[in-house]
DNA sequence: TCATAAATATACCGATCGGTATATAAAAAC
DNA sequence: GTTTTTATATACCGATCGGTATATTTATGA
């Protein structure tokens, strides 16, 4: 990695928490210099536009929330036990390096839906191949013997990415942690009925 | 209503949707003055600033929302078809004056929560009012022997909440009317379970 | 070590941002 | 119908927006 290589990494990782929290258009070049200490000249050295950088960040904290649950994921063994991950990364995301801001997924959908066709191309991405990887999961797990062949996999797994991403919604506006851990039960009550 | 007032009902209506879809700070006032037809000059008489015209199309779209689901609810008996309204609006909200950008508290509780303490404070008193309209109708059900008395109310709220604030973020952002089908349906099943 | 190329900083661009002082037009009061 | 108040339009403010041309510094290869 050239030097060049180090400071786009550089500007992703100090700039990613700021698109995060403030947006796409609530993220000015300002905003992105104060973050990396760097100038506007470096920055557009090394990107062709903001865009491009908006791009690479959602990437990055896209990232950074995948490799949290994967990472657990590996520790477990069944099929039950894999979606059950979700629930306690979220219940404890204190605990994991969660990208400052909330559910990149989430606030990209929100905002770019109706604004910023790109970005709201990887939210699409994102959440079909999320949706992939639980399917994936529950039917791994009906052929092991570990669920009901009756489960409309991809029924559960919209429901369940819906209601969590409903949950990081209304705990982080109210900041009411009982709250996450009262839906976050919801959702393991129902991988539990699978 | 005199002109004034008739005038601040008419830049409310016309610039609430702009600020459902673009959100406050994609909102500039040429777009207030685009959809309204008014200069900045008129807006400007009638409201002190960007902040109060924003607030008040939040207030308009959240009340747009919530005369839906009364007008909805007032056709029905039982607590239980009263919760399953939300049910039967969401799967068919496009036979409803629904806002246009979608749910007002969701695209208000994202982009605000990091960066503007009185829109978010508006969204977090809308999900506790919401929240409590629910608890209430749970607890009227389990009075009146519709519901079982073991059913956790405030549970139940918040996770209907969550799914259904999920179910709209996944619905508008890949257009999949199935998907919001499909996880409305698991909606229908969790109130028909109470 | 010295030339060359790559990376970063400086200074600037026109456009748009939210907001306002003032002039004009329209209602309301008398 | 005239005056007075209210409402709207015009023209402008400084600040910031995203972006760029060019100068300067730093790294690289011969």
């Amino acid at each position: 990695m050239n030097k060049a290589e180090k400071t786009k990494q550089f500007i992703v990782e100090m700039t990613a928490p700021v698109f995060n929290e403030k947006g796409y258009i609530g993220t000015s070049l300002n905003d992105m210099t104060n973050a990396t200490g760097l100038t506007k000249g470096s920055i557009y050295g090394n990107f062709a536009n903001k865009d491009e950088v908006a791009l690479a960040c959602f990437d990055y904290n896209l990232k950074k929330v995948g490799s949290i649950i994967r990472q657990e994921m590996d520790k477990k063994d069944t099929c039950r036990d894999k979606l059950l991950v979700y629930v306690h990364v979220y219940e404890n995301f204190l605990k994991h390096p969660f990208p400052a801001g909330g559910c990149p997924i989430l606030n990209t959908a929100i905002e770019a839906d109706d604004t910023h066709p790109l970005l709201k191309q990887k939210a699409v991405d994102a959440i079909l191949t999320w949706k992939g990887i639980i399917t994936g999961l529950i039917e791994k797990g009906i052929a092991a013997g570990e669920f009901s062949e009756e489960v409309n996999t991809e029924q559960v797994a919209l429901t369940m990415i819906a209601t969590i991403e409903g949950c990081i919604m209304i705990a982080k506006l109210t900041g009411k942690m009982n709250y996450r851990n009262s839906i976050m039960q919801s959702v393991e009550k129902m991988i539990n009925e699978l």
